[in-house]
DNA sequence: TTCTTGTATTCAAAAAATTGAATACAAGAA
DNA sequence: TTCTTGTATTCAATTTTTTGAATACAAGAA
């Protein structure tokens, strides 16, 4: 599970509090590259707390819940190490829009070409997202301090991956177009 | 969820037993688009022919279970184009390698850098399997059958996101190696 | 002959993710 | 003033996924 990673490499960048965890999962890093639901941070904040990999410093709020601000600790920070020296494995696509292509022959063309089309918009716009959130790194990547690169890095991937749908997008619907049109002619 | 419909689409082409659709998600085109286990997929086939969606043909096999040659029924294809019909959300990444990108800091630049290595050789080798899957229908695209072109653009997906696997491994190690220098000669 | 690999299915338990809430207040817009 | 949006956390139920088995035989390799 990397979830727990997931939270772990936040925090170890900086204190936060679940609110602003779930935040990065809706805004930032994570909404393009790992999603997870407010209630699903909020649980495994609970757990990592009670394993010792995180503490909290509980801000009184009058009239309400406190707001926990939660750090990593030395058990966390080993955890999270432990997990980076071991391989990674790739993880499957896991797209809807690549199972539709498995069973589009069923239905209209037009139908596929429109969810494609209706895809492509999408993705241009998380791309677009994505270079603003790159834009304070991407001027001076050579000296930038290697956290900063890293992230970097991880934007940059997510950008690429935006990019490879559209122009996967545009692929297929070209080539559904000429199909298309050559059985028409027969 | 869409691992009932990845199966149901599977069927949606040719009938196929158990196994030969586990086979699909291990070997196929499921092995880097979609996973799935032999028990999540013999599960979800019993829960698909207790609705209907799916019936077999049992063949009887000599001292031992009989072999279930599964076939999707109408009810079957109805969910299946109703699933096509509905608009589909982008899936996160989900990559451990993104969220390792976010505590590299943690662990020396050797570590990550072996790490993107060893990806990059792991990509290489799953697009070249994808190419080889791709070679019947890359020849003539534009006079395939819609059936066909739709699995050719499924693989091309797939051979896509390995070749930009590839592409930012390249990217990230070259960065770092610059980055890197950068801070020694300081 | 024994060992491994491939074919073929099923059961059970644990872990993780999703869905659908409820609670509470501040700040700004309509 | 009421409505919406944003901040902030928690609970419960259900669904999905993962993990770790067990069973059974055929075919070919060592």
């Amino acid at each position: 599970m990397a979830l727990r990673h997931t939270i772990l490499a936040f925090l170890s960048r900086q204190p936060l509090s679940g609110y602003e965890v779930a935040k990065e999962f809706a805004e930032g890093f994570g909404s393009c590259f790992w999603k997870a639901s407010q209630q699903q941070i909020y649980a495994e904040l609970t757990r990592l707390e009670q394993q010792g990999k995180v503490t909290y410093e509980a801000i009184p709020q009058p009239g309400r819940l406190d707001k926990k601000i939660y750090s990593i600790t030395a058990a966390g920070l080993q955890d999270l190490t432990d997990w980076l020296a071991q391989p990674s494995e790739p993880t499957a696509i896991r797209e809807d829009l690549g199972v539709m292509g498995l069973a589009g022959h069923l239905v209209s063309h037009q139908v596929i070409t429109r969810e494609i089309e209706r895809r492509r918009q999408l993705h241009t716009n998380v791309m677009q997202q994505m270079q603003q959130m790159d834009e304070h790194f991407a001027r001076a990547v050579e000296s930038l301090v290697l956290k900063d690169l890293y992230m970097h890095l991880v934007i940059r991937r997510a950008i690429r991956y935006q990019e490879e749908w559209i122009a996967w997008c545009d692929e297929a619907l070209q080539a559904i177009a000429h199909v298309v049109q050559n059985q028409v002619q027969r």
